[in-house]
RNA sequence: GCCGGAGUGGCGGAAUUGGAAUACGCAAUUGAUUCAAAAUCAAUCGCCCGAAAGGGAUUGUGGGUUCGAGUCCCACCUCCGGCACCA
């Protein structure tokens, strides 16, 4: 007998799908568009092809894939596609590094994805490949940049940008942690520059709101994307500086402590400084200020624990709600980016304020009772961010703060002084990288079109696109794009007047291009149009969409933004791109992220050609709880492959038997029990797929029918009958595992039950096995368990308790004490309560 | 600091509605097979007391609700993730 091959399986089914093309599908109006089939649309996240895949790689489609069989098995047409996140920063820091071009090494290593998604038997729909890259793809990546541009959703403006010097390129806000560069590790340096924007913020309100669009994303995933949009309801008020004839609107989320206004303290970046001391005796010093904390870095300027710093500007401004006059300040501590770059300060109510009043010996007035004693936090109870009654707020006195807010605002309207407003944390999207290996912006500068010495800003036209990306030699950086250097690309004619231009040489931002991929899929060949409408409106939004949490915030809200926009502009009939997301957890080794430095990397590829595509996938379910991270153990993948290596021994012996129809009602003993067990499995399986992936449990009730089977099986091979039995539980094994061992799923079930299983439909639990005549009966005194009954199902009360007080073991824990109370759940348990 | 998530054997983890704690897998131990090893098969396997029968304690800690709590409530501790001078 022949032992476990997964070698020779797994190649047999893989040649199968190729050549049947079995996982491609067909778009409505095309030849065999199943029409009849309701549509599924599963989708993993397109992997950035940077040297070979990894374990996370694998996992997350091992995942999606499984997902993808089930619903193909319920009867759903399933598009399951495949691409690659091409252009980026990886890439081009290699050709710096080596000289060899960022294309050849992408090219190199999309080809080995390709391959071992194939060696790992993915269930992909290779006909709508595609590679952000390609001139064929990024032309409608630069096409929907013009659409938005258009729209006035793309715009250009000199901004202050997160700037990394080691990159040499500018970085979204997204890319900056702890104020260094995500990628390199430098510390992020602030300049300002002329860069491209996507107007993401003109959408917060909606990012915020469709989430109740959607029908089952993870609780977290939804309150990080909710925690960095950053809403915050308040209103703006307008102080004025009389002296020099100025207007200081600042944002507040607590207008109703206005009158606890003691100070005034404007971002060192604020444009309106200059003006405030130009000729006064605080110029020199503010000046000196100011260029300290722009000298500082971004991480040194973010440490909360670093005292206050700030200087006085030496004028004043008028508190609309009084009158009175109070002194302006220059203070780091006020962000430029966030409200109005100015801030009324109300020590007795904020943290921060209190802190720059007790450096600078400010008044601290308090203007809100205390009610809450744990929001105050020295001795006098300040800062106190709670709420209470209102006091040294002339006629609001006496009032409950949360009363007065509304009627200060009010009031403040009516004054002309102010207005509700509401702030956001998010910015907008910087797009333009000073990089050479991204999708150009297609867009021109025109000295001939411009006026007042500017340069117009001319748009590609569509028939003129793509723009494509010249080969170049030298692709380090010099503080603009390396593209610069190519004087025969950037030198063009101007599409509106014919005349000299030149090219915008920044590139887009990677997360563009994969901000819209899933919809390119449905229509990836489409040469005329970035997709079909009818085929869009036909497989969207995403049914189920699987990756990395670490893409919680970024990719997916700049997918769902784009979504919105392209609804907005009539190319799509969704709101939300995705509608179902499942974040796969990752997997370490010893106990540490997995990174090439640290030499603890896991190579699928050696554990494919060592067990076996089946087990590498059948593994990475099994570890755990798939939202879950784990750690890689190699024992454990060889305890996976000692299951399917039984699996697989148990189907040669059972296939060369003869045995009988089954006949399930015809059935006692083992081979009924071994029967139960297999619907079990059914049903386990089933449930387990449907409460949130938990495959760690459903790969278990598949191993504890194999074991049952083989308990079992030298009994029941003793009748055609009880051999039925053994081969209905192991085509039902191969049948369940299918989803994470496809091919070994659909070796067992061909030579067991004859056929093609993906064609099968998914196996339904037969309610009669579920169920059995007599159950264990848990008996209980005073809630500890002291023996097991076996009792007939639908046993009356009564009788429960009879069996429980005849029972010997139990008897011996009621002498001489006196039972008050008897509790019975019908099918599970009596407790006897003794006194 | 704020917002999430999680604490169960030697390890990964399971436990449906409040009803058998530790399924399944790993590791370990013993036996069979073998010249031997690997592989395979059979069995044991959380802790304490006990030769055994049996008993006791036990799901991060301390309380509570309940006939009954890993599960519900209150307080706390620890770890992980996200955000963070956002007014």
């Amino acid at each position: 007998m022949a032992g476990y091959d997964p070698q020779t399986i797994e190649r047999k089914w893989q040649e199968v799908w190729a050549e049947e093309r079995t996982w491609e599908v067909a778009n409505p109006g095309q030849p065999g568009h199943a029409a009849d089939k309701p549509k599924a649309y599963v989708l993993e996240m397109l992997p950035y092809p940077s040297g070979e895949p990894h374990v996370g790689h694998l996992k997350c489609y091992a995942v999606g894939d499984a997902i993808a069989h089930f619903r193909r098995r319920h009867g759903f047409e399933v598009i399951h596609p495949m691409g690659y996140d091409a252009f980026g920063l990886p890439a081009e820091n290699n050709a710096i590094k080596t000289g060899e071009s960022p294309r050849a090494a992408t090219e190199r290593s999309i080809e080995s994805f390709r391959r071992q998604f194939r060696e790992w038997g993915i269930s992909i729909d290779w006909s709508r490949e595609l590679g952000t890259h390609t001139p064929e793809y990024y032309r409608w990546t630069q096409w929907i940049f013009l659409r938005l541009f258009e729209r006035g959703l793309a715009y250009r403006d000199e901004a202050p940008v997160q700037w990394c010097p080691k990159d040499a390129t500018v970085l979204a806000n997204e890319q900056v942690v702890d104020g260094r560069c995500e990628r390199c590790g430098t510390p992020v340096e602030q300049l300002r520059l002329e860069q491209w924007f996507f107007r993401i913020t003109a959408y917060a309100d909606r990012l915020l709101a469709d989430f109740d669009r959607l029908e089952s994303w993870p609780e977290h995933v939804v309150t990080m994307q909710r925690n960095w949009i950053g809403r915050s309801e308040g209103a703006e008020v307008t102080f004025r500086c009389g002296e020099v004839g100025l207007d200081f609107p600042v944002f507040t989320t607590r207008p109703d402590t206005l009158f606890g206004a003691t100070f005034f303290v404007l971002a060192p970046e604020h444009p309106e400084l200059q003006r405030l001391v130009s000729g006064t005796p605080a110029e020199a010093a503010v000046r000196e200020y100011v260029n300290d904390v722009a000298r500082a870095s971004a991480e040194e300027r973010g440490d909360e624990a670093r005292p206050k710093t700030g200087v006085p500007l030496g004028r004043s401004v008028v508190n609309p709600v009084n009158g009175e006059e109070i002194p302006m300040y220059v203070a780091d501590y006020v962000l430029m980016e966030y409200g109005t770059g100015a801030i009324m300060a109300v020590p007795a109510h904020d943290a921060r304020d209190y802190e720059f009043a007790k450096a600078f010996d400010l008044p601290v007035r308090r203007v809100i009772e205390g009610e809450d004693e744990e929001a105050a936090t020295d001795a006098e109870g300040l800062p106190y961010a709670g709420d209470g009654p209102m006091t040294g707020s002339g006629r609001f006195d006496g009032k409950h703060n949360r009363e007065a807010y509304g009627e200060i605002v009010e009031w403040l309207a009516s004054e002309g002084r102010g207005h509700e407003a509401v702030n956001y944390r998010l910015r907008d999207w910087l797009v333009s990288r000073q990089r050479y290996w991204g999708a150009p912006i297609p867009v021109v500068y025109c000295e001939a079109c411009g006026e007042d010495g500017r340069a117009a800003t001319v748009p590609v036209p569509d028939d003129q696109l793509p723009v494509e990306l010249p080969e170049i030699d030298d692709y380090a950086p010099q503080g603009k794009s390396p593209l610069a250097a190519a004087e025969d690309w950037v030198a063009t004619e101007c599409p509106r007047c014919g005349k000299a231009a030149r090219r915008e040489t920044d590139t887009m931002d990677t997360f563009v291009d994969s901000s819209w991929y899933f919809i390119r899929y449905l229509d990836s060949l489409n040469e005329e149009a970035a997709w079909d409408r009818a085929a869009a409106d036909h497989w969207l939004p995403v049914d189920q969409y699987i990756g990395g949490v670490e893409h919680a915030i970024l990719h997916l809200m700049y997918a769902r933004f784009f979504t919105k926009a392209l609804a907005d502009l009539g190319y799509l009939g969704v709101q939300e791109p995705f509608a179902n997301l499942f974040t796969q957890g990752m997997i370490t080794r010893d106990g540490a992220k997995m990174s090439k430095s640290k030499g603890n990397t896991v190579s699928p590829a050696d554990y494919v050609e060592r067990f076996g595509a089946d087990t590498a996938r059948t593994y990475v379910c099994f570890m755990g709880p798939p939202e879950r991270g784990g750690d890689w153990s190699d024992e454990g993948v060889e305890g996976v492959n000692r299951f399917l290596s039984r699996l697989w021994r148990l189907c040669e012996e059972v296939e060369g038997r003869e045995s009988a129809e089954v006949d399930a009602s015809g059935s006692e003993g083992d081979t009924r029990a071994l029967l139960a067990k297999a619907h079990w499995a059914i049903d386990k399986v089933t449930r387990d797929f449907q409460r949130g992936f938990q495959f760690n449990t459903a790969i278990s009730a598949v191993m504890e029918l194999v074991n049952d089977a083989y308990r079992l099986k030298d009994d029941l091979y003793g009748d055609e009958r009880g051999t039925a039995a053994v081969r209905f539980a192991t085509a039902t094994a191969g049948s369940l595992i299918f989803p994470f061992a496809p091919h070994l799923g659909a070796e067992v079930w061909e030579r067991l039950a004859g056929g093609r299983v993906w064609e099968t439909p998914w196996p339904q639990a037969d309610p009669d096995l579920l169920s059995s005549d007599t159950v264990t009966l848990v008996v209980q005194v005073n809630g500890k368990l002291r023996d097991r009954i076996e009792a007939a199902t639908d046993a009356p009360e009564s009788e429960l308790i009879e069996l429980a007080r005849a029972s010997e073991k139990v008897r011996r824990h009621l002498d001489g004490k006196q039972v008050v109370k008897e509790i019975v759940v019908p099918g599970k348990l009596v407790n006897l309560v003794v006194r």
